[in-house]
Order: C-alpha cells, then structure tokens, then sequence
DNA sequence: CGCATCTTGTGGACGCTGTCCACATTGCTA
DNA sequence: TAGCAATGTGGACAGCGTCCACAAGATGCG
C-alpha cells in the first residue's frame, strides 16, 4: 500500500525501491524522520516568530502556544506526513534529551525547551515541571488524532477550531 | 490483513465472511462497535464501584479518575481492540448527546456525565465546563495512543505508569 | 410430507501488494 | 581501458481483499 505506490510516483519500477530501502518499513522509517524534522523545522520557524525576551513570561506563553498551534496545523494540513510520523515509534524515540551539537529542534526538544523557559521566568516550579511534557504533548496529539483520523474527523470545521483553542488554552491554564 | 485472518482463525474460508459483511470495513467496522461498547462497559463498572452521592465533588473526581484510568487501562490490555475502536471514524461519531433511551453508556458520553455532575456540585463552572470534555478527552487518548502505538511505546514501565499518573493529574488539576 | 427459498459455506479466479531472484545498464575510478 | 559499485528491469511467488458460480443444509409454506 505504499512501496508500489511511491515507485509508481517516482516513475520507476517496484523493485528499484529495493536498491535504497532494505524493505517497506525502512521506505516508511525514511518518510517518518524526514516528516519528524519537517514539523520540527516549522514549529522552530513559529516560535522563533515569537518576541520577547529569555524569561518574559508572556513570550513564553506565546512559544508554548505557537509549538501546539503549529503542531495541530502540521496535523491538519498534511495528514500523511503527520500519520507516518508517528508510524514507525523505534524512531526518535523519546530520548530524554541527548547533549550532543545544538539545540534540540525535534517538537518534544522544542516543548521541553519553552518549558524550562517557564521555569526560569518563575510560572512554573520545577517540581511541576518536571514530567509535563507528556501530559501537554498527549492532550495536542490526542486532538491531532481525534481530528485527523478519530471520531472527530467529520466535525464541522468551526467546532473543530473551537475545540483547539479550548484544547490550547487547557494546556495553558493548567501551567499558570 | 483481517479478513482472511479472521476466517482463518474462525476455521472457515475466507468468502464466507462476505455472506455476513459487506466487505473488509464493514467487518472491522462490527469489531470497532463491539470495541467501543466493551470500553464503555468496563468504564461504567470502575465509574459505579466509586462511592459516594451525586453531587459530592470528591467522588466525582474519583469517577473521572475511573474513567481515565479505565481509557488508558484499556488501551494497555488490549491494543488491538483498542485500536481497532478508533479506526472507523463514521461509527459512533461525537455525536453531541442523544436524548434516546437511558443513559449514555459511550466513553465520551460517561465523560459528560461526570463533568456534568462537577457542576452539579460546584465545582466548575458551567462556562467552564463548556466543551472541556474534548481537551480531557484528547489528553488521555494522547497518553492512549502515544503510549500504546506512538514513540512512548518502548518507555519502560515505571515511566510510563508515572506519566499516566502526570497526565490524569493533569487533568484533575485543571477542574479544581 | 414435499418442495421452494433463504442462509451459509466452498472452489476458483482476478488484480493488487510486498518481496526475492537473476540480469542489464550506467558511470566512476584505478 | 577494465573493473566495479550503483541503479534499474523483468519475471516470479505468496498473501491479501474481492467477485462469481455452485453446493448443501435449514426453514417455512402448501
């Protein structure tokens, strides 16, 4: 249902897919990270769209909202790509944050990020931060999915857009 | 991928499933309503062992802990049911309330009852209440999913049991 | 009771899929 | 220029969902 597919997009016959992936899976491992970095890339471009200084607690508000907002719209717009990102789970698993070069622009490094920013801007201790991102992260990929592919999928727009803002403002409320 | 598995398992050829269903959706579409009522059994046996009147706010936070805990249980015991709930999306839409005949024993409808009764008893708001079943909805079913077939899936077991407990936290702490 | 009808299951076939094999073609490099 | 790695091709296989024609048992009606 998607290598035979994907050759036939490409304009190539079946098999040549097996001269670049070991079998389907790593033809959708393939598509899953690079649909990983893609949402990562466009909520580091939103966030970074945000003003506001390291430690205003304002703008931090504003990132955390721009994270789930980019991150529903991701969902909402490119519902393949988003599906396969969250097909294949070996991948990017949930490494608690690796040390290596740079800052983490994968979207749970990005989340992790405005949430240490909240607790240096003194909203949020540090003993209920630790361990919030799941809980945020599972309330915008549970609407991510109940939109998409779940029940509400045939939700009138307008209350699917309702349902977001009243999703995002749960998030945020329960951080103030 | 299910039909033929079916039969088999049944003991029977694989055409003899078209004498009972239409075709492979419709079979899988049986599956998820058999699914989606054995989750909202289950619920309302945890909902009902919970003592305590209607209108006790302490007792209703303990229901709605039943029911989150009862989701996420569900999705942990029995992926494939679970999974399967969610895949037919035209079934059991999120259809706002019936007003048919008894209660409403669906997982969303149980939902409702209970935050209906923490307004009963004072505890939100009624503007408050308006629509907060979808963000806890989409909290838990995030957890569900994320957990379940998403990249928390490897986590170990104590990570996960805490994050489950973080998020139905969570969600409490964002009703008081 | 006898027969027709409905229900359920069977066998064979079709096109689709992912996958493997052996073989051709290309292009870089020593 | 000869060799080799990379890439694509053609053919084949089993498995899938699906359709068709046919068989056998249950059911109901005269």
């Amino acid at each position: 249902m998607v290598l035979r597919e994907a050759t036939r997009i490409v304009g190539v016959v079946p098999n040549a897919a097996y001269r670049h992936f070991a079998d389907r899976d790593e033809l959708l491992a393939a598509v899953c990270t690079a649909a990983m970095r893609e949402l990562g890339d466009r909520m580091a471009a939103e966030v970074a769209a945000v003003d506001g200084e390291h430690g205003d607690p304002t703008a931090a508000f504003l990132r955390l909202g721009a994270i789930g907002a980019t991150y529903l719209k991701f969902a909402r717009e490119e519902p393949g790509l988003f599906a396969t990102a969250f097909a294949l789970p070996q991948r990017h698993a949930y490494a608690p944050a690796t040390e290596t070069a740079g800052p983490d622009r994968t979207p749970l490094g990005q989340l992790r990020t405005v949430l240490d920013e909240l607790v240096d801007a003194g909203t949020l201790t540090p003993e209920r931060r630790d361990g919030m991102e799941y809980p945020i992260w599972s309330a915008v990929h549970g609407l991510a999915v109940l939109a998409g592919q779940g029940p509400l999928r045939n939700a009138p727009d307008a209350d699917r857009q309702r349902i977001e803002e009243l999703t995002l403002t749960f998030v945020a409320n329960s951080l103030a």
